[in-house]
DNA sequence: CTTGTTTTTTAGGTACGCCTAAATTACTTT
DNA sequence: AAAGTAATTTAGGCGTACCTAAAAAACAAG
């Protein structure tokens, strides 16, 4: 039940990479900037662990347990970063990195304390579910401010980018979670998407667009 | 700059170990729960680090950097476990675990917002001095509870007992930092002094009133 | 179905922080 | 000053998690 900061890391990837199916070592290894060759040993032990199925040259998927420990972890990153932003004033951009060396290193006692004090938030300064105690996980929305139509009214309810400028120019734009949107128009050549919030319009990347969930 | 937890936690141990002179590598061994072996390997490391002067056989002291990094951890350490106490609500039994793992883990800027949150304080929720960024300590009080004379009235300015049950049994009997007290009688054979708190009479054990520091 | 490319694994090695057992140095006592 | 005891260091190992280089398996294309 309790393992080490590295199996926990290797689990999170694993159940990243794996959505739905199985997560193949080169990607593993990609997410966590580690040799393709060190993630074959790490499975082996993870597959010791009962927490990944694992035949060689075949890929891996999380075990029932596996996929407990990475909610758990998750629910601990996510836990913290709603912590951060909330009590003591950081920017959604500014989160990830202090969540991800904390994560591993809180206990039962301190989750269940700023769970309480956040009153059991179901979602993060990203817009991300945070996973219950008992591993429910909360519904997001699938729809892509990228797949909007023009003139559509929209609230913007997840940002899974998570890289730092973005999310700081997004933040700069006046875009956050829970911040409606118009859609005005679109370029198509330029790949481009042009909203408003209030009565100022904002040039938004198509690509940037994929990563925004919304509601209508 | 950057240290393992490892050295953080030797360099730590040096530093409360050796109480103005050097200190041994039997009592750092003790204080870690590592063999003493282990200690003169980590020794010559941080020698190499120049955390601290070694020559062998003849103890360790800490240079002015290991100086300055025991009391960034220090610092650390007491900041977490006043905010603990005082934004989640942990006893002062309970902070000390939780402290011990976070201090190795918080950057500066978590470290700089729970300050201000807290407001800069000085002393943490045993009344040991939290030590400023730049190396200062506050003052602590030098004057113990098992030195008062009967008939006097004090106030609890620190405990330095770090046993879990002890403070829960002064949390329990309504002693903490703070406190007023007046010593009523003193049982010298029992090794016991009975102090009064407002009207209700407390019997404390010589020993444990050695690590109670006050003000007169 | 054979060849070439990509992915994955094996083999062998490194650094860190710990261990035990044995040797050495320092300290104490007579 | 010698002998016994206690503290410390040396020597040799172990587990974890990483690396590179080379071998092997799987996949893709003609």
């Amino acid at each position: 039940m309790n393992h080490s900061q590295s199996v926990e890391d290797y689990i999170k990837a694993i159940f990243v990479a794996s959505k739905g199916d199985s997560a193949s070592t080169t990607e593993i290894a990609e997410r966590l900037g580690v040799n393709p060759a060190s993630v074959t040993g790490m499975l082996k032990k993870l597959k010791g662990l009962k927490l990944v199925e694992y035949e060689s040259y075949k890929g891996v998927r999380l075990t029932h347990s596996g996929r407990k420990v990475a909610l758990e972890v998750i629910r601990h990153h996510r836990l913290i970063e709603t912590y951060l932003a909330q009590a003591l004033g950081y920017e959604w951009d500014e989160v990830h990195d202090e969540a991800e060396r904390l994560e591993h290193h809180i206990s039962e006692e301190f989750e269940d304390r700023i769970a309480k004090v956040l009153g059991d938030p179901q979602y993060d300064p990203h817009g991300d579910p945070i996973p219950s105690k008992d591993g429910k996980v909360p519904p997001v929305s699938r729809e892509r401010l990228s797949d909007a139509e023009i003139g559509e009214a929209v609230t913007v309810r997840r940002v899974t980018s998570h890289d730092k400028p973005t999310l700081r120019f997004l933040r700069e734009k006046g875009i956050g979670i829970g911040t409606q949107l118009r859609i005005a128009k679109r370029d198509e050549d330029a790949g481009l998407i042009i909203v408003k919030r209030d009565r100022t319009s904002i040039e938004l990347s198509e690509v940037l667009c994929r990563t925004i969930f919304i509601e209508r």
